[in-house]
DNA sequence: GATGAATGAGGATTCATTCAT
DNA sequence: AATGAATGAATCCTCATTCAT
């Protein structure tokens, strides 16, 4: 694209010479990696601007202000997540009436994460704040899912093993397990041999926590239930 | 003040000042609070004094900076903690030689947790800074109960289920999913019908939690490793 | 309209931009309402771009910089009020040697400020900012109207009542009268009856102002003079 | 303490000490001076802080914010002239129920006025910004002293000259220019022989106005009204 | 031990202005 | 003529820290 030096390349070519391809877009970029690393409160518009290249008035051209532009981080970070999350529960257009498989999904979410290591630790820090941008967010998706698990494992041999009520602890489990994984990593690091957030660590924790889901889903234990 | 040994003290005697059994024990407090709501970036030293009722500068009498309160504030928080996994890991001292049992471990963890729920959210928003104040703290205990841990595994039925390397992984998921519990719960809040920092929301997680880990150590799933 | 005879016009023909008759005019009247509002230092271009619909930078298209721009306005706006003076007081062309009727002259120029009630406001601000503006303006006129009016005033049975030196004085504080009528309505409002700005307001203004001059041009109290 | 071992005093004499006798009151200074010169939004926290001699973030120790310092500049400024007003309209205690003396209320004010400058002008600024903060110190007395005042006009031989609509204008007529003498000295400045905020000035126009005072309340023109 | 006052450094935001399109 | 984008300079304000009392 860039090359081509024979051509004459008469047409003014306005987009490849604009300064910021999307300056909005890398104002994202930038910030996404900020709030993820030092959080809402640790990040400084300064940090921001400087990773972009550009002065800390110009952010003011695209984002009327920090909250917004870590609103808008918020939700283009994590849209694509519930997207992913919604086709593999909801099953896809082309077979919507297949059974989600768990796996597949804790694998998906993973390898997604690991593309954008600054997300879960968004999330993290999002919820420890009290998650109130969050939760407009996940509502839509959530919820359903949440019915959705409860019916998908009430027609599961396992159903037996789980109570109602303990569905949603057992969602929020994995959902810590699997931000965990990321947001631990500084942890993990020196206790794995193999590093967690390598291609090889990813898939090894995939595949770990996609047993466990699973051996959630089989036969209770014998212990009793005690309450 | 450090004069005058003569006199039988005729001076007012800080009445007013007494009313603090121990000014630098509540200012600590003053401060996990905030630092475990607000993470350190957004806790000010305001904030702090405000709490404990006292002037800013009063707390450098206590603390020679906001840096080192952090510090202080983990240092005290976490050392309980690992006191009693310590404990429940080694044994007592009466009965040493007694397996320990993972599931009254995550029980104790997760009630003591309960009790001081501005810890878990320290710790976490610890391990999204880097770690670097805890590293030093868990290294005296986190490798020894690690290997501790893996020597237990290979003594037990369910150990084949697992090689090694996952080791690590399976903690830290343990983990995630304990601290996880606090930090998450204001999201876990709008799906549970139990509340889930209730006491009856804490006894049932660390019930679940206890299953849970009862049924990663049990017979192996069928599913073979693909890696 | 004045160009292109034979194209029949198919391009768009900027339809949204000839709303404006006259931008630069549009650019003067939202300014004059800021300024007159809030001053020079307390209106902001944004605020007169956002009245008159256009951005920012298309302001200065029409006017060098804000200075520029308040100078216009200031300009515009003092003129016509001038004219009136200069007319009233040294009389029309028509019939110049006709002598000036005070009370006339401030129901006119009253009259002419309530339909533009920044004017006023305009000339207070100026004036406190130092009237650097204003005075080149004014003093085209105001100094012949002075040497006028002193001129008339010597003709004048109740001439004897003043000293020449008292004549700025007088001039000022009827000046002060008529200004002060339109910038102090907030104050008034909750005072009188009478809306200060309603048409009956400066009607009643008008004629209890010109008796006020009518009074000061008759007989001289009895009180003597202590200076 | 360490010093002064030869007189006894006993007192310690802290204050004489201070690096800044007041330094909240030099602030009130400055800003006084300043927001009657250039206006609220003209003025700014360097210049207050300049001017006092100390570092903008040092405002903070006796002002919680720019609005607070301007409410108190204006609270601080128009207090005593209330006070003034109030004596020279309710009267002395000694002698509460002697008339008062319009002139020698006029004079009062505008010899107070001379001494403070920034006065009349912070007022007008105030009023052009709407008096918001005004009104609420002026209610206190304006009111009422509007009240005594058609009280007194009523019992005086002039009165049937006024209708009592049109008291209100003819208070903020006197107020506009003794008010105005002051904003509007810039231009009085180049018209007058005297200089209007000169000592000889003041007493000058005092005199002035004082007369036109009295020839208000004297007996009416012959003019009709035509309303 | 406690605190009023002071302050350097910095943080978010605004503003007038410029320039390429 | 209009404007999106960029920016130097400033503005209000906060924060952690110091120091004299």
């Amino acid at each position: 694209m860039t090359e081509a030096p024979i051509s004459t390349q008469d047409t003014p070519q306005p987009a490849a010479r604009r300064r910021s391809p999307d300056t909005a877009e890398r104002i994202l970029d930038a910030a996404e990696e900020y709030f993820g690393r030092k959080g809402y409160a640790g990040t400084t518009l300064r940090d921001v601007a400087d990773q972009v290249g550009i002065r800390i008035p110009s952010l003011y051209n695209h984002f009327p202000n920090k909250a917004a532009l870590y609103s808008a981080v918020l939700e283009r970070g994590i849209s694509p997540v519930l997207a992913l999350l919604s086709r593999s529960i909801q099953g896809d257009e082309t077979e919507p009436t297949e059974a989600m498989d768990p796996k597949a999904t804790v694998r998906a979410v993973m390898q997604w994460l690991a593309l954008r290591p600054s997300l879960p630790r968004l999330i993290q820090y999002e919820l420890l704040a009290g998650g109130e941008q969050l939760a407009p967010l996940l509502s839509d998706w959530l919820e359903p899912a949440m019915n959705q698990g409860l019916a998908m494992m009430e027609t599961t041999p396992g159903v037996e093993r789980w109570r109602s009520q303990e569905i949603p602890f057992l969602v929020m489990a994995l959902f810590n397990i699997v931000i965990g994984h990321f947001t631990t990593s500084a942890l993990t690091q020196s206790l794995s041999p193999t590093p967690p957030l390598s291609e090889e660590g990813i898939e090894a924790a995939a595949h770990l926590y996609g047993q466990l889901v699973e051996a959630l889903l089989q036969d209770a234990p014998t212990s009793p239930r005690p309450y």
